[in-house]
DNA sequence: TCTTCCCATGAGAGCGTTCTCACGCCACGA
DNA sequence: TCGTGGCGTGAGAACGCTCTCATGGGAAGA
């Protein structure tokens, strides 16, 4: 009576079932029709145990006599039953989903997170429902309106600007959260964080060895901690190599490569020195490389370059750019895995988990060729 | 009894009421006590109809008293009560929820793709169920135990490579199925594409009105759709204009950055003259233009360069990429509307439905400069 | 005044699971 | 021989909705 087919869980029939509903013959349909989808139910009649036991197979729980399951799961392996996700979910009252909320889809790291954290959900089984907020305010309905259906068990979020707040109440109320921070908010609830201070030093400390003594900083967004905290700790490194930076080579970018191209234009109008760049992330890095070079500078030997983030990008600037990577995948990765734990047992970190950058040098940054003012190539922080 | 925090449905009581399920009173919870979440049964009894009544009210659905509804609509956002999700999903049979399978999230306009997807999907009050093919084997297994599970109603997907059959089965068996055709594949169910022999004509159009007599083509994988209407569509072009393509200086490429390099190095020491190149994406095309400049010669004026997909890379090259605009986003809305009317009764269409490809003039093409040979600058085609 | 019909509403089955209890059976010890 | 206890199993409530079918009351028609 029922063939084939059957392992998928979808029919025709079962398909049209709800939208064009035939009238039905009575409360239950006609003895030994076949079923519109296989239930556990059908399983339970086939194996001539109940449905309890089935269930009892399907999750492992409670004793059961070994042939019994047995048998029991041959049966589930011959009408290929995989029990319907609603149903449990309703039950149990969970959906085995995560949310995961982002500004944008078309950040160009923004794949590598998702790619991470999909990943480790998916291997636990769970699914990834994806929100964006890329139409404001209804955007945000519709989210909300999401989680009081409560669509899923648990929320992971890169958080769209001045959200937070709203996020902190879902928290406050019970739904676990875990924050991917871009920006170095620190919230207060679990997240996930990188080492954006420590960046800006590693910067600093290898454009230094360079022998790089006047940088120019190409700034991200001002309101964003991520800026002050690179900037603060490439301020800071030079400062302990006895350097204060000039505050007028500090310039204000937002992370666009025209705003890179600004930057080196300013100085270059405002016929300031400059042997290096520190953009606060790769696309405006790229902007001026480019603008250093239309001026007929040289990079890296006029002047070196490097970036923020390392997306796929900075391998093929001309020449490819020396810059601080960001792990945006292992970052996915880490908060899935919170989450996941969470659900498990483990309770959440109240501490941001925080996963290093590193530095990755290309060509965009070179030693300083003995520069005619310092008769030494050799830079004083080295000096040992 | 009931106060503030109720509308997003969560409280902690909630959230551990499966988890560490405390030993429950009796069948019904004390005469009195809070709910755990408002449920459609408050509602009503708070508005002191029935169930039904308030169902109908949600749903609009069926006759019923102004006043009454009036009232209802009143108590629901008192008690900022939202339907469950779960439990709508197992009584309607539907989820809301569509799935989406790609390849990779980390392909360089995959984003732009799930933008568009998303942005349709949310705005019709679905949600976007996200899969992804990284790792092998193990992800589709995960993925059609999904499916198996009816945790979505219908699929939107971007063929990973091999999985087309199953799909195909997916389809036969009645899971509504839109394609998101990036290769040209043309499959036995509904699916939306684009113009790739177009591209591949106004490129070739585009390279003989700039009096470009000798492209050299960078293709995609051999394998691929695409990469044969592409190459077509820009072959006959020149055909047309009475212009043989030189075997010699079609090198299959793979896409990559690198693949662009080899193509040009290869021409370079095979000692071939070309005037241009078109390459089958604009990551090829970019690591063209730099081998092309470190070879010493100019783009555009010595080769000029045209790409393939318009990805964000396209305007930050040197000099910013002349391509063929692929609409991806476009393309992700469309699939994403095919579903949403499906659901709301139109049949899919059983063709593709092709959207069009747009050539981006940039400043990687510019007209040949009298070339000593020939003594008109324009090309043959356009005189009329 | 009595039907007839329609409109507004309610009771409750059903969706496909999970989980709580209860029950029957058998071995074992007294 | 009769408890006693545990193991394997089943009945059926609960999850929170939707939808079918039944029903009561009033307006309209005879």
């Amino acid at each position: 009576m029922i063939d084939g087919c059957r392992p998928l869980g979808f029919t025709l029939r079962n398909r049209f079932r709800n939208r064009f509903r035939p009238t039905r013959p009575g409360p239950h349909p006609p003895e030994g029709s076949s079923a519109l989808s296989i239930t556990i139910a059908d399983v339970a009649a086939r194996a001539g145990v109940s449905k309890t036991t089935v269930s009892r197979v399907l999750n492992g729980k409670g004793e059961l006599d070994l042939r019994t399951a047995e048998r029991v799961r041959q049966v589930i392996a011959e009408l290929g039953y995989v029990p319907s996700a609603r149903a449990v979910g309703l039950a149990r009252g969970r959906t085995r989903i995560v949310g995961m909320l982002v500004p944008s889809l078309t950040w160009p790291w923004m794949g590598e997170v998702l790619q991470g954290a999909v990943d480790v959900v998916e291997s636990e089984g769970y699914g990834l429902l994806l929100f964006t907020f890329n139409r404001g305010e209804e955007s945000m309905h519709q989210f909300a309106s999401q989680v009081s259906a409560q669509s899923f068990d648990g929320l992971l979020v890169i958080e769209p600007e001045g959200t937070l707040t709203y996020i902190e109440q879902l928290h406050a109320r019970g739904l676990p959260v875990v924050l991917i921070d871009d920006r170095a908010k620190r919230p207060q609830f679990p997240s996930v964080a990188t080492t954006n201070r420590a960046g800006g030093e590693s910067a600093a400390r290898h454009l230094l060895e360079l022998g790089r003594q006047r940088p120019l900083v190409i700034t991200g967004v001002e309101r964003f901690g991520c800026t002050h905290e690179r900037l603060d700790g490439f301020r800071d490194t030079y400062a302990e190599a006895g350097i204060e930076l000039d505050q007028r080579l500090v310039f204000e970018g937002d992370f666009t490569h025209e705003s890179g191209r600004r930057g080196v234009q300013h100085a270059l109008d405002q016929k300031l020195e400059f042997d290096a760049i520190f953009a606060h992330n790769d696309l405006s890095a790229g902007g001026a490389i480019q603008a250093v070079r239309e001026a007929g500078r040289n990079v890296p030997d006029d002047v070196s370059v490097v970036g923020f983030d390392d997306i796929p990008y900075a391998e093929h600037t001309e020449p490819p750019l020396t810059t601080v990577h960001q792990p945006m995948r292992q970052m996915g990765q880490a908060a899935a895995r919170m989450l996941m734990g969470y659900f498990g047992g483990t309770p959440l970190p109240e501490d941001p988990q925080v996963l290093p950058t590193t530095l990755v040098v290309r060509s965009s940054t070179a030693p300083k060729k003995s520069p005619s003012r310092s008769p030494k190539p050799a830079p004083r922080h080295r000096r040992s």
